[in-house]
DNA sequence: CTGAAAGCGCTAACAC
DNA sequence: GTGTTAGCGCTTTCAG
């Protein structure tokens, strides 16, 4: 019951009669072969249920059509989204893909690298890993694409949404409502967080709006969390609405700012009429959500498919030519239940 | 750019002064070899930044440290934390994981099994897969272990959640609470919801409930589209609601119970005082969802750590003694807020 | 304690 | 059109 299936291209060359060679040649159709040892030796091949063993071809031509994916939490319905897309793109061109969670651990990364290398992967994937990945995977040379990165060095290929636009077109959304503008955030420094908060810091200084720093909560955890209570959500959310203004409030991504609509339920707050709410990513939660989450949504097909377009370009490609690139991904605002109208 | 790290074992041997046989038992630990030389092999190593080329280690050694998991839908929350979960138990035991997306499709299944075989994977983890894949896989014979599947023969290890007691649990609830019950399904016939429904059936029966095959609903969609608005669910609605009785509406997953939730607030239909519904999963939607979704609750940690178990035991076990098995994970029923109290 | 040599399954010159 | 042969990087007898 535990054995696997043992028919060589020896035993087919040997059972049709013909050369190692030849039966190369066909299962590859490189070459030349006469119609006749063809069929002779496809028919031999179904008859002994011959398959290719894909490690011997890889050995022999250091080339393993596997790509590895570094992915931070794979039950992120973003970052499953992008990784079911990408898996599909790569397979349907020939490349099976190695998944690997990482849960934004450098440890987890180390291993993983390491593995991915030893299985001599053709390329990889790596999604919004941890700040200090350069370390990690930046010693071997083999085609890399990231998703969601800061550019460190001139010499790579960057796909991202366009996180620094999402950040303005949400806070703009905010100033122009006339509502009292704030951030909230988690611990979670990925470079996608970072240009949002950018964004809505610079759009609240062209705004002349001084006490900046003060309208950013950073919460104490990761968004994976977003079931649970925080005091300091709570609190910080009274202290707005004691301000007797409405607010906008940036969620830093859809699963904050569910937290904080639920905080504020609780705290019976009006949403949207005291607090708007914007958030970020575009997950099924905003739509779940009562009220729906207005939300800057991501394009997860485009990101899958830019990426992967590369990917495939840089390991298709003798090498050298191709040039970086930083691809940026547009978002959408889509304007739901939880702010103002 | 585009090269990979190419030193092999044969360079180490030459750089460090011995023989390939000596490299190969010092990186292995096997056999015997003196303290010194050991030192100064992994020395060179280091310096010169070998990595061992799995792909040949598997060819040789015919293991390939890989195992295959096969999933319907990997975006799908309940899903993708079973994945989660295997492939980190995998890991820690030293087995990389390829993930197939299988969409539920029988031919995306059949291709991906093929390429499975061919990178001569140790084992095989497949969850509910498609009604038919007794052809796809069955020709083979490496260590497989099934998640939530229909005994075929009595030579498989199965492993599922306790569907038809959890089937019971929910169907006693919505009787003991002296509500009518009903049944929503889809149209997805894998074994997890035929057991679920079967037992709905049978305590019916039980309760001398005649009007069975009435009672249950079978929408003509899969539960991916459970923000689409389906005709046929609300005019079942209205009909049951017509029946001015309280109703307890057994929602087939937490996904149909939150479609049928969200349809009930749209015909203006209070849930829970008109009707209870009650899911099956414990998806974050559940908690998400207002009200939130009284479910029964999948232990998708258990699922993965038996499925694991049996499998790494199937591998390692020289062969034939491994017993087949059938695992059944228990189910707990959590009230939340879909049914009245 | 160490090494020589065979061979895992396959591809790719290079013959014929 | 087909076959011979070398070798990808590694493990594993078998001999020292």
């Amino acid at each position: 019951m535990n054995k696997k299936n043992n028919v060589s291209i020896k035993d087919v060359a040997k059972a049709s009669g013909v050369s190692i060679t030849t039966v190369s040649r066909i299962i590859n159709n490189t070459g030349r072969f006469s119609k006749v040892t063809q069929k002779k030796v496809i028919q031999t091949i179904n008859d002994l249920g011959y398959e290719q063993n894909k490690l011997a071809v890889s050995l022999r031509s250091n080339k393993s059509n596997t790509v590895g994916i570094m992915v931070p939490d794979i039950t992120n319905e973003f970052y499953s989204a992008i990784v079911k897309k990408c898996e599909q793109l790569l397979f349907s061109n020939g490349y099976s893909s190695i998944i690997c969670n990482t849960e934004r651990s450098s440890e987890r990364e180390a291993a993983y690298s390491q593995v991915l290398m030893e299985h001599r992967v053709d390329g990889l994937i790596i999604i919004s890993s941890a700040i200090d990945d350069s370390k990690v995977i930046k010693t071997t040379t083999i085609p890399t694409v990231y998703i969601d990165r800061d550019p460190h060095s001139h010499n790579e290929l960057i796909v991202s949404s366009d996180h620094y636009t999402g950040g303005e077109i949400a806070t703009k959304f905010i100033l122009n409502h006339q509502l009292n503008p704030f951030l909230i955030m988690t611990k979670t420094k990925t470079s996608s967080t970072m240009e949002r908060v950018r964004a809505f810091k610079d759009v609240l200084k062209e705004h002349q709006i001084t006490d900046i720093e003060s309208r950013i909560l950073s919460l104490d955890l990761t968004s994976d969390k977003f079931l649970e209570t925080v005091p300091s959500l709570d609190s910080y959310l009274q202290k707005i609405v004691s301000l007797k203004k409405p607010a906008g409030i940036f969620g830093i991504n859809d699963n904050v700012a569910y937290m904080i609509i639920r905080a504020a339920q609780r705290l019976n707050i009006n949403v949207p009429k005291t607090i708007s709410v914007i958030g970020f990513d575009g997950n099924s939660f905003s739509e779940i959500s009562a009220p729906k989450i207005t939300t800057i949504v991501q394009n997860t097909t485009k990101l899958a498919q830019e990426s992967c377009r590369l990917l495939l370009q840089q390991m298709t490609t003798q090498d050298k030519d191709v040039s970086p690139a930083i691809i940026k991904v547009p978002v959408q605002l889509v304007i739901k239940e939880s702010t103002v109208h």
